[in-house]
DNA sequence: CCAAAAGCGGAAAACGTTTACATAAGAACC
DNA sequence: GGTTCTTATGTAAACGTTTTCCGCTTTTGG
């Protein structure tokens, strides 16, 4: 198991001169109770002016601030969030990660950042901090596996505050905002079938990603609305990295009637594309046009830039949060988030045979 | 200052049924003291075998997992630390967290991440948990302002443990890790030298920036050994990110004699300015060479590749963390730590006049 | 001017651990 | 067979808050 911190050694820690100041310290120099100060700092109105002047004036000098561990155990509330995330390079999660704490700040909850990459070990550890009651909540913005986390919390605890962000919208258990997947593979399918494109290869994520999931289930739906049959041919499996996506491409050319146009389910995965095909000769978008999925801020820099669909990385984060507040303040019922996404037409994207 | 928590009102916590499992019920059902489930758990080989074993079943039995808050606050050590980060989204700075997570882990620590977005109220929120003990340390990975969190830190507390990583070697009044930027810089510019190039423009960052400083001293170190004039003319400012890279790069087309290479202090600048430079009819690197600093992942994937300077981002984490660690055990000796880099030439540099 | 209410502040009981100290029972030693 | 050393456990004191009772003033209303 974890190793003992510093080489085995069980240290004690020095903690040399400067203890720290104390409710009691303050307490003491101020000649009031100690209940007195703890008032004059949470509920000010609880004691006199005079009285909370002269307080705050003692903890001022004293530099005095209330150890939050002590808070916590009294209080039973932490006032720490935890953020589960599978990796926090992605743009879009860390779009999200932004929007909650800024939401959190407002609310007086510090957030607890955990970079499970995927990890079950990382997961457990990160979620026994909720058990632990060492935090208040767990928001999870798990981009892949989702639902498993909340599943394993809400096992093992059903009163357990857990919210879902970034998820697909049915399979969770708890209070979750997202985005409608499935519309948005429909609108960036339309933009291409209108351009002209009648072959559409699509580049998935892992099969187990509800993301891959409904993003292809919106594909075959607007290919069946415009009558064209979905072909088993055309679906090339990434995984979500640019490297995948290099990979992958490479099978588009294996292709006997090659597409006109390749619709990867993130910008990753196009960018990693658009990298191998040019590479083997290919112009984008003149010989084939390539659309991506999420806009991360890369993809308006990209040569040339690309066409994707814009999430509200931020905003969902935002609603994550309150969603979670509202959650660790009684509300029972589970709400159910969508926020709308916009197709961003900009280069990769033109009628085909426009060589 | 922060609103409260659920729209102003002040709402009781429920806690309906299923109240959490404390030490006191395991020690009843399993018919021992506390401080004997206590220390069976913490240190089982001060419990006879028998005892240990009817304990742990207990525990197991019950789902009793100890309130880390108690424990804290007890033991005077949370076994959380804080990372304190400019911008999530860079991707130096969460490989360094990547490191980070994975040492802390075998340490046994946690890590709370705070974004901080150069906000400094954001910051004092953060620190705060430090000084009320609800964290044990701090790893600070400012990749501009640098030292100005460690200062406030340590003046209003001078053991507070703070570890800097990411940052300029020489300001640190704490132990740190970094790399050699000036070094780094000089192996670049001692690249477009070797390459022919004469008149090599640089993009920096933001003055206040160690690194953009420090490379900047390279740069003109390098020129100056290979007999090279500094001018002034040539140095373009920049903000580290794409957006200002683009704009900046347009100031080259402005310069009489037109620079035949371009070194960007970090690769977004550099894909900015490539992109604005592609668009602007240059060709890269016939035309223009263009370089980059980190070797962030999208680097290789760019049109062209990057050449750039690579940083071992996890491994200046994980040795920051050791640090850290050590720090926590009371070790008193300020050390710096150094990791090298490596230049990778890849596309986007080749001799002038290839045209 | 008196009863009731309101305002203010203190004492002390939690919150759930860890750990120093005490105790008791064997084991080991001469 | 007493003394001394271990070993195993229990008792109770922290750790630093918040908050529930109270009691003492002061105001208010009649």
């Amino acid at each position: 198991m974890a190793r003992t911190a510093c080489s085995g050694a069980l240290v004690q820690q020095p903690d040399p001169l400067r203890a720290m100041v104390s409710i009691r310290d303050v307490s003491i120099a101020a000649g009031v109770s100690i209940a007195t100060v703890s008032r004059a700092i949470g509920n000010p109105d609880r004691v006199s002016k005079a009285t909370r002047e002269k307080v705050l004036r003692v903890v001022d000098a004293l530099g005095y601030s209330p150890n939050l561990v002590a808070r916590s155990l009294r209080s039973q509330q932490s006032k720490l969030i935890i953020v589960l995330v599978t990796n926090i390079a992605n743009p879009v999660l860390s779009g999200c990660i932004r929007g909650i704490e800024k939401v959190a700040q407002g609310l007086g909850y510090s957030v607890l950042l955990g970079d499970t990459q995927n990890d079950d070990t990382i997961e457990a550890r990160y979620l026994n901090l909720l058990s632990a009651r060492q935090a208040d909540g767990v928001i999870q913005l798990s981009y892949r596996q989702h639902g498993k986390v909340d599943e394993l919390i809400l096992s093992s605890n059903p009163d357990a505050a857990v919210v879902n962000a970034c998820a697909c919208l049915d399979a969770a258990p708890c209070p979750s905002v997202g985005v409608d997947d499935v519309g948005a593979a429909r609108a960036m399918t339309e933009h291409l079938l209108g351009l002209g494109h009648k072959r559409i290869a699509v580049m998935t994520g892992p099969d187990e990603s509800p993301h891959s999931r409904d993003r292809m289930f919106g594909y075959r739906l607007q290919l069946r609305a415009a009558g064209i049959a979905f072909d088993d041919a055309l679906v090339i499996r990434g995984e979500f990295t640019m490297k995948s996506g290099s990979e992958a491409a490479a099978k588009i050319l294996e292709l006997k009637d090659r597409p006109t146009a390749l619709f990867c389910f993130n910008d990753e995965m196009a960018i990693g594309a658009i990298q191998k095909l040019t590479g083997l000769g290919l112009r984008v978008p003149q010989d084939i046009s390539v659309a991506g999925f999420d806009d991360i801020p890369f993809s308006a820099y990209a040569n040339p830039a690309l066409t994707t669909i814009y999430q509200p990385a931020e905003e969902m984060g935002a609603v994550a949060m309150k969603l979670l507040d509202q959650r660790l303040c009684g509300e029972t019922e589970i709400k159910t988030v969508t926020l709308p996404t916009e197709l961003r037409v900009r280069q990769t994207t033109a009628p085909p045979g426009t060589a």
